[in-house]
DNA sequence: AATTGTGATTTGGTATACCAATTTTGTCTT
DNA sequence: AAGACAAAATTGGTATACCAAATCACAATT
């Protein structure tokens, strides 16, 4: 029986021709507002159909890096390093990340500790209650980090906080070194202490302590670092880059 | 002479396009890996050709709605509720943006102080003396504002803190509730305490005190706070649905 | 000389036709 | 009946042709 599988197959055309406009774009000494060669003249200059530069340009429009007035032409809307600046941050280190998750989520802790409900305190204790009982199966524990995390964040009423823990949450997706981590992690048993770790922050939420829960999810994140850097000093050479200001608290 | 005007230009319909087809998932009861009915389906349903159904395809592929394999399909590649979230947050009302720029840039602040160089210390000086000069033109000094604030999150070398920081900034670009108000501030000179508050800041960068830091950016996101409120609430209608949770600190 | 009007040109917008990869179907072989 | 192989149908990929809006050039008008 053949698998259906798909991972491996060839990137569309139209990223190749939006990556190659863009790299023309860095090369060329263009200024924001200024106005890009036609669709005809890059599909020319590519050898493409004028269809798919026209997508390109559909992907660089959605990216916000051009605008496109019809009868007129396209026009650069923002600078190529600006959006890159803010792409490539997806690719940082877990020490680094760690250390910006430990500053701004003991915020969050403390700052929902005074507004927090009744509803968001039960459902904190729903999502620990789940992790005792499914700390076994690391989907599950993995999911339920995730919730009690940002059902904290929630909890502040703060959008802005909420959207800010989510992304940082979110960062580690994708990244290779998180995964390799990750492996690491799941034989052992640090997830005992992790969830010991989140009943002693829910306990200050409860008591609408706002210096307790800072302290009790600093706390959290630096054994979660410590315990990341006890696996990567076993098996260190990855980490090269990724090993650099240690907490300086 | 006729100026080169083009704003009101009708949005381009590929967007229309994609906005209808996800308020057809939207209705629809599908799940993520789910398969979305084929770009000639969809192509006939709203009566266009199916260029336009690809364009919109490629819109939503790109923000990573769905994910389309040559020969087989487009499928579901995230909900459209998770999505959402993260776009809408760019209007959000200028008090609770202040709310989370005060916890998240103390914490900054205070993570800069132990690290920070002579070099950027200089750097800041710098800002400071070209704000002192440059007080009158409102460009300049809110761009030195900027610097200053975003030069600081550099100081702690650390990438995922600078992105942030950069990130919270820029929301309030777009924001009309902000210009509203910024349109105001121009007249009045609350720019001399701001710029007091950021030399004090300065002044426990430079001891390397990291909890006196904290609380001058602080103090210093406060006094904005309260000289926003005191402005809204002078013309107070506009305000409806951003003056909630007050400080609670 | 400045302005205006009109037609040609440029540019993006949309539709149609055909190509290639994938999946499905059905038949043949074992 | 099971498996393998091939033909056919499905689906996205690409190219070409034509449409409409915006702009530009230039002559006619004032």
């Amino acid at each position: 029986m053949k698998v259906t599988k798909n991972p491996p197959m060839a990137e569309r055309l139209y990223r190749e021709i939006g990556e190659s406009i863009k790299q023309e774009i860095a090369k060329s000494t263009m200024k924001i507002g200024d106005k890009l060669p036609t669709e005809r003249v890059y599909a020319e200059l590519f050898g493409v159909s004028r269809t798919l530069v026209r997508e390109a340009f559909i992907m660089l429009e959605i990216e916000e890096l051009i605008e496109v007035r019809k009868g007129s032409g396209s026009y650069l809307k923002n600078s190529l390093s600006s959006l890159q600046a803010i792409a490539q941050v997806s690719d940082v280190g877990p020490f680094e990340l760690l250390q910006a998750r430990q500053e701004i989520e003991s915020s969050i802790a403390a700052c929902a500790a005074p507004v927090i409900t009744k509803h968001d305190l039960q459902k904190l204790q729903d999502i620990l209650d789940i992790e005792s009982a499914e700390l076994e199966i690391v989907e599950k524990a993995n999911s339920a980090d995730r919730d009690f995390h940002l059902s904290i964040a929630q909890a502040t009423q703060n959008t802005v906080l909420l959207d800010t823990a989510t992304r940082l949450w979110d960062m580690k997706d994708g990244n290779p070194m998180w995964k390799k981590l990750h492996a690491r992690i799941q034989d052992t048993s640090y997830h005992d202490q992790w969830l010991d770790d989140h009943r002693k922050v829910l306990v200050q939420l409860r008591k609408r302590n706002a210096e307790g829960a800072r302290q009790a999810m600093w706390q959290h994140l630096e054994n979660v670092k410590q315990t990341l850097f006890k696996l990567s000093d076993t098996e260190a050479p990855d980490f090269d880059g990724y090993l650099f200001a240690q907490p300086h608290n």
